[in-house]
DNA sequence: CCCATAGTTCGTAACTTATGAACTATGGAA
DNA sequence: TTCCATAGTTCATAAGTTACGAACTATGGG
């Protein structure tokens, strides 16, 4: 089992950011690691938003987060443990992150309130 | 030949935002096209940081662009004038697209400076 | 030593993207 | 009109990427 890669944080780019924050996937647990206050681990994830995340798939998905430099993970023990590198990708890219989070959240939101907006008819 | 589709803006997703400039060839467009003073048709961009694009990606990707919801297309005689979303996008996700072209920028800036430090040998 | 847990890797089917070739639309010239 | 050039789209297909079940690996107990 090969070790777990990560790139310096001068090899990470803009793109690779965009792309692995392009999947609702990733976004979503990008975020969760972002808010939490110590280290999780993968299967921490296997549920996504009410969906269930095959491991492989979730394995794979935490590959790209990794490959992308926005997450660092360790092995400790059986587990291995994922932060974000949001420090290092601040002093790269300053501001991109937190746009990119708040607007999944802002659409997060919205897509609450359509729903509820949705579920009460309107005033005819 | 099917007209130009554009999502309404309620329709536009972060998601597709990432995704459409994820890919560097997209994502130069957009910023020229956001820093131009008017409409630019599509084959002002056959030619793409040195790179040529052949005129069916390139309809591809402004497909993928207008589809996201970060440009607007309208025919023109036999040219289609593109011009971006920008101000419609910044009232749904506001400062994404400027972190986004922000650090796309930065990452540009960045890649001269190494190029030109490569091409001068470090003191030894 | 064996098992359980946590995760990775592999194989393959499904999806996406890039691009040449053929097509369509528009506007002007003959 | 008809013909042609220009600008772009669409189609077919080859190449690349992603998802996920099955098989595998690593670690830490009993």
């Amino acid at each position: 089992m090969r070790p777990l890669v990560h790139p310096s944080i001068e090899d990470v780019t803009v793109e690779g950011i965009l792309h692995a924050m392009s999947d609702p996937v990733r976004a979503q647990i990008y975020i969760q690691l972002a808010g939490a206050e110590c280290a999780a681990n993968c299967s921490n994830f296997l549920q996504v938003s009410d969906k269930a995340i095959p491991k492989s798939t979730l394995s794979q998905h935490f590959r790209a987060l990794r490959e992308a430099g926005l997450v660092r993970s360790e092995r400790q023990g059986v587990e291995v443990k994922n932060t974000t590198r949001c420090e290092e990708i601040n002093g790269r890219f300053p501001g991109l992150l937190e746009a990119i989070v708040k607007a999944h959240q802002a659409q997060f939101a919205q897509r609450l309130c359509a729903a509820s907006k949705a579920s009460v008819p309107p005033p005819s």
